[in-house]
DNA sequence: GCGTAGGTTCAAAAATTATTGAAACATCAG
DNA sequence: CTGATGTTTCAATAATTTTTGAACCTACGC
C-alpha cells in the first residue's frame, strides 16, 4: 500500500528524489518572488534564482527540477531567462556532462541589467511615436495646455535616453 | 432595420455618442499602457490617463467611458486607481453634479507616487522575514559564502529603507 | 556512426489577472 | 422625503500569462 521508501535500500537506477525545501527557503522564495513580481518576473523564475542564492554550490538541471518540483520546461525556460539577463553563470567542471549554476556575484549588477532589459526598449521606441503625437496635436491647433504637456514629455523621453547609459550601464561598461 | 442616426435629430434623451479615438490618442494611449505594463498596471488605467492626458479640459465619467469604449465599471476601478496614486485630480465646478477629471500638474510625481505604493510596502515587509532567513542558515551551519550574500541583502534591504524617503518622498514632504 | 544523457521547444492545460455589467449604493435637486 | 443621476461593488466572464509534459534536437562518449 505504500509506495517504496524514498531513502530505502533497493537504488537501482532510482529517481534521486530531494528533499523538499526547507522553511527558510521557502521564506527566501516568497521575498525574490515578491520582488520579482514588481518587476512582472514570473515566479518560477524568481523561484530558481532564490535557490540557487541560499545554496551553497552550484546545482544542476536535475536539482532544480527536483527540488522545486518543477517540470523540465519551466527550469529550462527559467534557466534561459537567468541566464539571458546574466543573473547566472554557469560553472563548468572539465569532464563533466551537465552544466551547474550558481548566482552571479552581484545581484546589483543582476538588476540593472533587468531593467535594462525592459526599460531601455520602451524608451527607445517611443521617441519616434512621441514625436508624432506631439506633431499632430500641435497641427491640429490644440490647447497649449496640452502641447506643453506633450513636449514636456517628449523632453523628458529625450533626457532619459541620454541617461540611461549612465545609470544603466550596459555589461562591458 | 438600421439604428436610429446618432447625430439625426431624434435627440430625445439620447445616450450622447462619443467619437472614436484619434490616431493621435491611440499612439499615445499605445505608449502609456507599454510604460505602465513596465510596473504591472493595467492596460485600462494607462488608457484612462492617456486620454485625460491629451485632452483639453477635464473629461468626466461618460466621457471617459464613450470614448474608451469601455465599461462603468472599469472607468470607476480605473479612475479610483488613478485617484489613489495621486494620478488625477477632480475640478469640482459648483452648481455641477458630476465630477471631472485632469491629469495632476506633475508626471513625475504621479510616477514617483506609483512607485512608492509598490516597492515601499514590499521592502518593509521584506526586513522581518530576512533577517529571520539569515538567522536560520546561521544556525544551521551554512556555507560562509551563504552567509555573506545573505547578510549583503539584509543590509541592502535596511539601506534602501532608510533611502526610500529621500528617493521616494511623500507626498506631503 | 550509434545510443543516450542533457536540454530545448511548443502546443495544450492551468493559473492568474483584467474587464464587464447588473444590482446596490450614494447624493443632490426639487 | 423622493426620484433621478452618478458612482461603486463584485460575481461571472474574458483575456492574458505561466506552467506542464511529451516530442524533439544536440553533442558527446563509446
Amino acid at each position: 500500500m505504500k509506495p517504496p521508501s524514498e531513502k530505502s535500500a533497493g537504488r537501482r537506477k532510482s529517481r534521486p528524489s530531494f528533499e523538499p525545501l526547507q522553511p527558510h527557503e521557502i521564506e527566501l522564495a516568497d521575498f525574490f518572488v515578491r520582488m520579482a513580481g514588481i518587476l512582472g518576473v514570473p515566479r518560477s523564475v524568481a523561484e530558481i534564482y532564490s535557490l540557487l542564492y541560499v545554496s551553497s554550490g552550484p546545482l544542476d538541471f536535475d536539482h532544480i527540477q527536483g527540488r522545486l518540483g518543477m517540470s523540465k520546461g519551466s527550469v529550462s525556460q527559467g534557466l534561459k531567462f537567468l541566464r539571458d539577463h546574466e543573473m547566472i553563470l554557469s560553472v563548468k567542471e572539465k569532464g563533466a556532462r551537465r552544466e551547474r549554476w550558481q548566482p552571479t556575484p552581484s545581484l546589483a549588477a543582476s538588476l540593472v541589467a533587468l531593467l535594462r532589459s525592459q526599460v531601455l526598449p520602451a524608451l527607445e521606441q517611443a521617441q519616434p511615436s512621441l514625436q508624432r503625437v506631439l506633431a499632430d496635436v500641435q497641427k491640429l491647433g490644440a490647447q497649449p495646455e496640452v502641447i506643453e504637456r506633450l513636449s514636456r514629455l517628449n523632453r523628458w523621453n529625450s533626457r532619459a535616453l541620454e541617461l540611461a547609459p549612465l545609470l544603466l550601464p550596459p555589461p562591458g561598461a
